[in-house]
DNA sequence: CCCGAAATCATACGAACGGATGACGACAGC
DNA sequence: GCTGTCGTCATCCGTTCGTATGATTTCGGG
C-alpha cells in the first residue's frame, strides 16, 4: 500500500498549499469560517469519493450462486419440456446446430434447405423458447436438458 | 438517481451541523483555523470515501445474477489456459456475460463503459479463441474451463 | 523517463441476425 | 372436402455483430 501512503501525502499537501494560500491572502479576515469550512469540505469529499471510486475500480466480485443440480448422467433428452413447448423435431434439429455455433447459412448448407428457412426455424423457435438471441436459446435449452 | 441526490442532500445536512457544532463551541476562538480546515478535510475525505465505495459496491451487486448449474464441482476456473491465451481480466468478465446471453450495449450498460467498448474487448477476445461468433466462443470458453 | 500493456472510446462498413408477413405444398385427421 | 400442422421459401426492415482502424489515458517495468 505504498500507493495509498503517496496518496495520502498528496492529500495532506494539497490541504496544507490550501490553507497556506487562504492565510496568505487574508481571506480569513473578509468571509466567515463556515465557508472556508464548507469549501474544504466539498473539495475533499470530491478527493474522497474519486479516490474511494479509483481504488475500487477494477475489482471484480464473482458471486456463484448454484441453484439446481439435475443430472450428471451422460445426457437425458427432455422430451416432456419439448413437447410441453411445442417444439419441432426440426426446430430441435436447428436448435443443436445453433448451439454448435453455426450461422443461418451453414445450418442450411448442412441441412440442404435456403437460409430463410432456417431463419423461419429459428425464428418460431425463438417465440417458443420466449428468448431472442441465439446465446440465450443455448444457455436456456442446456438448463432445460433440450440438448448436452 | 434520486439516491445520488438524496446522499448529497445528506452531506450537505452533515455538514451545515458540523459548522453549526463549531460556531456553538466557539472553538474559532481557541484554535488556528487550519486545524479545523484539516479536520473538516480529513472527516469529509473519508465521508467521500464511504460514499464512493458504498456506491461502487452497489453498481457490482446488481451485476449478480443467479445461474443454473448443471453438474460437477462448483467450477474452478482454468487460469492457466487464460494466461496461455493471453486474455485480460476485463475480456474474461466480458466472456462471463456474453455467455450469459446479453448483448454489447446491455454489457456495457451493466460495466458502464460504452458498447464500442465491449465490441473491443469481445473482437480481442475472438482473435485470442480463435473463434468469429458469439456462440463458438461460450461453447469453446465452457470446454476450456474459462466460465462455468 | 520512455515503452508497452491494458482499458477506454469512436467511427465506419459489410455481414449476420431477429421480427413480421405472406405464400405454397404435403400430409394427417375429422 | 376442409382444417390444422409442418416444412419450405421469400422479402423487407431495423438491429446487432464482427472487423478494422485509430486515438487517448493510465499504469507498471525497465
Amino acid at each position: 500500500m505504498a500507493r495509498r501512503a503517496i496518496l495520502y501525502g498528496l492529500v495532506g499537501g494539497v490541504l496544507i498549499a490550501f490553507l497556506k494560500f487562504i492565510e496568505y491572502k487574508h481571506f480569513v479576515h473578509e468571509y466567515p469560517t463556515e465557508l472556508y469550512g464548507g469549501l474544504v469540505a466539498i473539495l475533499f469529499t470530491a478527493i474522497g469519493i474519486y479516490f474511494g471510486l479509483k481504488w475500487t475500480r477494477s475489482r471484480e466480485v464473482v458471486i456463484v450462486k448454484e441453484v439446481l443440480v439435475p443430472a450428471g448422467g451422460p445426457f437425458v433428452l427432455n422430451a416432456e419440456k419439448l413437447k410441453e413447448l411445442g417444439i419441432t423435431q426440426r426446430e430441435h434439429e436447428i436448435l443443436g446446430l445453433i448451439a454448435q455455433g453455426l450461422s443461418s447459412r451453414e445450418i442450411g448448407e448442412k441441412l440442404f434447405v435456403a437460409e430463410s428457412t432456417v431463419k423461419t426455424h429459428s425464428a418460431r423457435l425463438f417465440d417458443k423458447m420466449s428468448v431472442n438471441r441465439r446465446v440465450n436459446a443455448v444457455q436456456k435449452a442446456k438448463d432445460l436438458g433440450l440438448i448436452p
